[in-house]
DNA sequence: GTCTATACTGAGATAGAC
DNA sequence: GTCTATCTCAGTATAGAC
């Protein structure tokens, strides 16, 4: 496609050197005060050979956040392996494990959001660009409501729900600078309660109404991704 | 302080002006396209008056954002002055004249989230940079709640509620290519509606429980501003 | 205090040699 | 596949006109 193979054994050594030079400084300086020089010298390379890997220094940002969904999505899926949890127990270590992920690079964290106002831009967090590792990202959240007896369409509610949620929370974690972001947890942790109380009311026949009415606007926005509720084995299979 | 007085009548028109060319530019190009020898160029003058007037390319956007504010703000109390609406009218009156306003800017509108993610950068839509804009723009819907016989409480719920609507509609309507953005206008119309059978439901006792517990948890996140839910003549007076 | 002219630095990105 | 040289442009600095 637009990419090189990265098909020989020096060649990912190589990128992977860059990557992770990259990802050091970033994790130091930030990602603005880091340069390509910078990053090329820490990799004992030429300032040429990082932009051969990568076209440019966002690129190495989407490498670093395809990256943390794989390590997601690889972390959910061995903890489901690992045995059954109730509902709220698997919604609590989707988001969790996402923060834990991320809680060392919060300095570059925040350029996952600097091109979400751009929707031509490869990179904006919400454009067509990101399309894959967003749809993997809401789904390993429809995973964890696997196996629960809940209607599709609140399913689906619930998926976007939670999904904006963690992009909030995401937010509030970069502003966040209580000791190990301690605040976000207890906003998450709140949060969760909340849903669940919510979940009982949202069953509730009465607001069935609501419902359909919110689905059907999301549906005409164009807002409600296509998701896998097939069991877990068979929503796998599909991503391969 | 930091900046320029700007009490001549010269220098105020040669910073609108620059101001100006800049926008237009902007429309034009786009934000990254445009350079600030094209801004200084198109405005007659030199770069280093242009970089005298604006410490930055950013700042001609905050310069901007804050225009958009002072335009919304005063519409609105021009609306509020020519007669009373019911509370629906109302909410659509603000979310509305704000698409209005950015309409034609949406090129230029992106660079508002660009440093959402970066708590320090002064221009971040989220950080203490922009708290007063933030404030007086969550106060502009605060003020159309007023007169409503609505518990403070959930009046605080619903105003942080529209305001971060109107964020989320503001990305959508961003990334809305259908003509007019006609899309985005339909999208805040259900919202409104489903707001306003959701507020029905919030004032129901039995989910009084709820609206606490959300309060609590928002309050213990710092993530309720201070507003006026004075009368609209004293909230007013109070901004001056 | 307002502005011009000019030059310089740093960094992202590219071209082309090897 | 890798490196060197080079380009462009944002931003800074400075010296001075008025």
């Amino acid at each position: 496609m637009f990419k090189q193979d990265f098909r020989t054994v020096k060649s990912a050594h190589t990128r992977e050197a860059i990557l992770q030079a990259a990802l050091a400084l970033f994790r130091e300086k930030g990602f603005d005060a880091t340069t390509m020089r910078d990053i090329a010298a820490r990799a004992d390379s030429a300032l040429g050979a990082a932009y051969y890997y990568f076209n440019s220094k966002d690129a190495i940002v989407q490498a670093y956040y395809e990256k943390v969904q794989a390590e997601h999505s690889q972390r959910l899926q061995e903890m489901r392996a690992a045995g059954a949890m109730p509902l709220k127990e698997r919604l609590a270590a989707v988001m969790h494990s996402k923060l834990d992920i991320v809680q060392a690079d919060r300095k570059l964290l925040g350029t996952i959001f600097r091109y979400s106002g751009e929707p031509s831009h490869p990179l904006s967090c919400l454009g067509p660009g990101t399309r894959e590792v967003r749809e993997q990202s809401m789904q390993v959240i429809a995973d964890a409501l696997e196996g629960e007896s809940l209607p599709v369409d609140l399913k689906q509610l619930l998926t976007l729900g939670l999904w904006s949620l963690q992009m909030g929370l995401l937010v509030y974690f970069i502003y966040d600078s209580s000791p190990q972001q301690q605040r976000t947890r207890k906003l998450l942790n709140n949060a969760l309660d909340l849903t669940m109380n919510l979940l009982t009311v949202a069953r509730f026949p009465l607001l069935g109404f609501f419902r359909k009415k919110i689905l059907a606007s999301l549906e005409e926005a164009d807002l409600l991704p296509r998701l896998n509720f097939a069991p877990a084995s068979q929503a796998v299979e599909a991503q391969s």
